[in-house]
DNA sequence: TCCGAACCGTAACGTACGGTACGCTGCATT
DNA sequence: AATGCAGCGTACCGTACGTTACGGTTCGGA
């Protein structure tokens, strides 16, 4: 399941996009919207939130707004509730590098696979066809770009020490990203039942980083 | 529910999985359906369709049955367009292979970042979620399996040949997925904008292709 | 020419839902 | 105690849309 941290603390980087810092019974009333768009998807209702998290629809619509400014702070606040484990840069070897990145691709695995993930991207698929709100760009912030920023610098550190190689920082990330996803956020997303216990994710991160490895290999590495 | 057309009483040749065949006017209505779709989503409207498509709104119930049985009947007629050419396996050489899985990323790369792939995989994703007909199982069986199935043959071809080797026939196939898909299709679909020049298709489709042949060595093939 | 089937255009119906208004309760402050 | 406020519950409104019904038109066949 994904991790809740309990408490974002912005360490500063005060951007433009303040954090909103729901209160205690505003959280209460984003955790109960979250579970019925896990239950119910796109058929969530401002009265379903309402009943389910015991508040009045004003008092839905005098915090957030409208029903899309709903969507958004449920989203918004699921991302910063996931906060993978940076990853340990603290040696560099070949052994170190290939257990963070299967570390990296099984957390990964894991976050994609579960409920609140696909539901979440649903919604943001959706809004992303034909609506004024960019959920799409949101979860796309939170998800794809997030890992490629959490994961470039360990990338670039591993070709530093000569133990990979490649040019476009960019480039390699996304074939690391194909080996790990491959079709399975696809198939989720489209309603195919995938079972993913914790042994196959081990074994497949595992398998994604001895692919990616094996393409990128650095100056003195040979093949496996 | 689906209403089969021309109401076939008792006139034998009605297999179990009868293709539809649609009239040349349905299949004007189903064009009309889905170029709605690509343009507004799932935003689309049974007024809509007919105001496009110069038809009343109660031959569209006559012919279709309901607002899913369009959906679906338009999805499926737009699967039935999708006929990508077979992929050549006259002869078997590590070059004619190579070009084989390149034509085929490639078609495929073409295929789902059109508007048209990625306005119907919103579709089905959306409906995914909480609905009752499986829009995402027939995308599902006309996208990605429908490729597993093509590209399969072709791969056991070439191990048989021994230009390449694997263990696993849909593990080799998910992993070649995932070199040529990467993140393209979760990123349209999440709304990013990806031009995808055809120079770039074809050589993303060449590198997907070479990492592939590079992680599968045959017996006797080295590294590039 | 007449008839019926298919179909177009549109009006109408029922419902679901986003959004608003209002009365009520409990609590904090003065 | 009085006052004000935040919030709960519910009724209500307007609209959008799926679905149905109906009158008018075209067209092929008897």
């Amino acid at each position: 399941m994904l991790v809740a941290v309990g408490e974002v603390s912005e360490l500063g980087a005060g951007d433009a996009a303040a954090e909103p810092a729901w209160s205690e019974r505003q959280s209460a009333v984003l955790e109960a919207a979250l579970r019925l768009i896990v239950e119910s998807g796109d058929a969530l209702t401002m009265s379903a939130v309402a009943r389910r998290a015991s508040c009045s629809k004003e008092t839905l619509y005098k915090w957030f707004g409208d029903r899309d400014g709903l969507l958004t702070a449920t989203v918004q606040w699921q991302a910063s509730k996931v906060q993978v484990a940076p990853v340990d840069r603290a040696r560099l070897d070949l052994a170190s590098l290939g257990a963070s990145l299967t570390q990296f691709a099984a957390g990964w695995l894991t976050v994609i696979s579960s409920d609140t993930s696909v539901a979440l991207n649903r919604l943001a698929v959706s809004h992303a066809g034909s609506h004024k709100t960019d959920l799409g760009r949101i979860v796309l912030d939170n998800g794809r770009l997030a890992m490629g920023r959490r994961l470039k610098p360990v990338l670039e550190a591993g070709r530093a020490a000569g133990l990979i190689a490649f040019d476009d920082t960019e480039a390699a990330f996304r074939v690391f990203f194909g080996l790990v996803a491959r079709d399975i956020q696809i198939r989720l997303l489209l309603g195919d039942r995938i079972d993913l216990s914790a042994a196959e994710i081990d074994r497949d991160a595992r398998a994604a980083t001895r692919q990616f490895l094996a393409l990128h290999p650095g100056a003195g590495q040979g093949r496996d």
